[in-house]
DNA sequence: AGGTGATCGATTGTCAACAATCTTTCATCT
DNA sequence: AGATGAAAGATTGTTGACAATCGATCACCT
């Protein structure tokens, strides 16, 4: 049936037209459908927990199976979702053991990405750091609360990328889509969302300032707020899946797939 | 074809199994792939930018193209190929920048698993790094370059599964592989490899001791010996790039997540 | 000769159908 | 009634064929 309507849909759905000289994109439609996913993912159009079928994707995505099932992997990888072989795949739900997980290694990594940066710190630093702190206080000031959550990791991700260090680049991406999962479901479990205004003066003054240790503090008491207020939400859930094994290297499960599955009632929304 | 084998691979974590119930091998051909593959890749049965073709691979393997791509795309994501959409797919080439970016986020990661577990260490803990520590110094007497390899990643493994930390475990094992290929190269051309049989005497002592600032700087130095010798290797190579003639290194990503990466490090450095 | 554009082979991307497996439902037995 | 087991429906896993794209080769034009 459709095989010809590929190149009006690859044409249709691409925004690349402003390029200089920047190099293509190859694209491909599991290119596409990553991004995509992932968007509707992190914007919350589906619930965590919810299951993802692949017929219905595919269907709504406009395209067949395959490419839709290879996206799904790469975002399973991701740690965005969760799947069963021949069972079935959900939007991973985050256990207080997960959320803790996350805020104790973003300390770790964003200092060591401090470190790499350091000396290297220049005008552009100073000037993106500044930025998008501005952008971040605007968004809590408009009271949106999406744009917040994405102007805070912004501002968190910039130095990420500043750092100059691949690896570790990628290892926070890896979080920042489980954070920003988390984030937007405790927006919506608690309607209003928690960052003050004055958030981040003290991590931008410091981060930009002559003092490593003063960063340092600033940086491990920042994650400690909001870790402790994270928790506090989280615990209030009764959710709590299964108690890890008292042993080290805990298979993650996604809870029992007949509580999971029987939970999840709202089918997808359309993603687009 | 026999459909009942073993191994399961739930996304994202690994193939452990442990109480008696412990939830069984659904097979996959795609996990067993993984498996395989990568098993492969790191034995060195390819060398570095050397090109894997879908349709050869699914015949040898003895499944069909489907299930193969997606065992690619997951090795992809750990980093241990890269591709180039309708081009091509490689065996990683690792670069003097990549190996570096490897031991510098060794040094912190590493430090902050034995952050996480300093407090928790028991009588199990200490066995296994002893263990481990002495099938290591055994490999190295047998001059069993092969398994010393592994051995030395067991060693440094079971730290960071003892964490009882996944994110972090999941980081190790995705720098794992990047290691234990550059390793396995680096045996390859070097002939002999270069842990010192007292290599990791210090490091075991340290880690059992009670002074956690002498493990630091134990492990900072550790890597920094490893590093050095590392760059060493590489920059007397650079001048020859392995066969394959057009290669690769310099612009090896796919149109995947490593894209924002490397897409995001140049626009740090250019104007905008 | 040097550059240019078409052609061919090889490889990856995509599709639609088929098979295996899981969950649920419902009839049956104790 | 409660438990047990078989059939049905739904979903994922797998396959082989087809289409799009890339790189190299070679004829052709300036």
């Amino acid at each position: 049936m459709g095989r010809g309507m590929k190149e009006a849909r690859l044409g249709g759905g691409d925004t690349r037209s402003v390029s200089q000289f920047a190099r293509v994109p190859k694209s491909t439609f599991r290119a596409h459908i990553v991004d995509g996913l992932r968007q509707a993912i992190l914007r919350g159009d589906m619930e965590p927990g919810s299951p993802l079928i692949e017929a219905n994707l595919a269907s709504q995505f406009g395209v067949s199976r395959g490419p839709l099932r290879e996206a799904m992997r790469q975002l399973i990888d991701e740690g965005l979702l969760v799947t069963v072989p021949y069972t079935g795949t959900h939007v991973v739900d985050l256990s207080v053991e997960d959320v803790r997980e996350i805020y104790s290694i973003r300390v770790n990594l964003e200092i060591f990405a401090f470190e790499q940066i350091w000396p290297r710190r220049d005008a552009q630093f100073r000037d993106g750091l500044v930025r998008r702190h501005e952008a971040l206080t605007q968004c809590i000031d408009a009271q949106d609360d999406a744009a917040s959550i994405s102007a805070e990791l912004e501002l968190h991700g910039f130095v990420y990328e500043a750092a100059g260090h691949r690896i570790l680049l990628k290892t926070w991406e890896s979080i920042r889509g489980r954070l920003q999962l988390y984030w937007a479901a405790h927006h919506r479990a608690h309607g209003i969302r928690g960052p003050r205004r004055d958030g981040h003066d003290d991590y931008v003054r410091t981060a930009l300032g002559d003092n490593f240790e003063d960063l340092r503090q600033e940086i491990t008491g920042h994650m400690a707020r909001g870790g402790s207020q994270t928790e506090a939400f989280l615990a209030s859930r009764v959710q709590e899946p299964i108690a890890p094994p008292s042993l080290p290297s805990a298979a993650n499960d996604a809870g029992t797939t007949a509580a999971a599955a029987s939970r999840a009632r709202e089918l997808s929304k359309s993603v687009e």
